[in-house]
DNA sequence: ATGATATAACACCTTTTGGTTGTATGTCAA
DNA sequence: TTGACATACAACCAAAAGGTGTTATATCAT
């Protein structure tokens, strides 16, 4: 699962929904593997894969901290996403805006 | 490649850069498989298989003309990323939006 | 020093991806 | 009606993705 640390591909990264639900973990808090691993059904080593490809898209980074190896979310990465998006929407940004507005605020299907 | 019609997936949709560029070309326009098809080094099969990617993850849509096909995008699941993104850049909206800043005006870098 | 923890490093397996070629089918134009 | 064009469909292939398990190594607590 991409052994090799290359392809720095954000697009790629987010692709998967383990990852992308491991970065929003991580949006606030500095979490260890373990804790990380945790969350999901698999098994440790896939989830350490799935932590390496985020890091080499730069996406997370990670310290070890004693015995224990700590990760943490850096946004920058997506700044190249939004930008896409941008200019993906770009003719169709009225149309968008109002989906997105109408999503936003039936979070919680208050009546 | 996503032979059979299933895995709705937007994400994994935008994930290859062929396909990114496919849907930009599709903004404004719409185009027949061999016109796509012209823009990229790959056979016209290989596009093909990129469109139905695409296509089952509606962000386009093909109707028959005469005897060609023809493709326009729809870019309304593209929602659903910008939501992700929106949700997953919440606690940094500040630097990122400085980068996104810095970057699209930066285009044709004038000195 | 010893055992429990937390991770690292391998080797291996299966399915999906991204691509190929070849053959058939429908459609426009002369 | 005969090509030329545009697409459709099928079979095949190599490599990457996503997963497993096993074994080793470092670190903390007792």
């Amino acid at each position: 699962m991409a052994q090799p640390a290359e392809k720095p591909d954000v697009f790629q990264a987010i692709a998967d929904p383990t990852r992308r639900e491991v970065l929003l973990m991580l949006i606030d808090k500095e979490l260890p593997i373990s804790e990380i691993t945790a969350h999901f059904p698999i098994s440790r080593t896939a989830v350490v894969k799935h932590l390496l490809v985020l890091e080499n898209a730069r996406l997370i980074s990670g310290r070890k901290a004693g015995r224990e190896k700590r990760y943490r979310m850096n946004p920058e990465p997506l700044a190249e996403v939004s930008q896409w998006l941008a200019y993906a929407e770009r003719f169709w940004s009225n149309k968008l805006s109002m989906l997105q507005h109408l999503v936003e605020h039936d979070d919680k299907k208050q009546p």
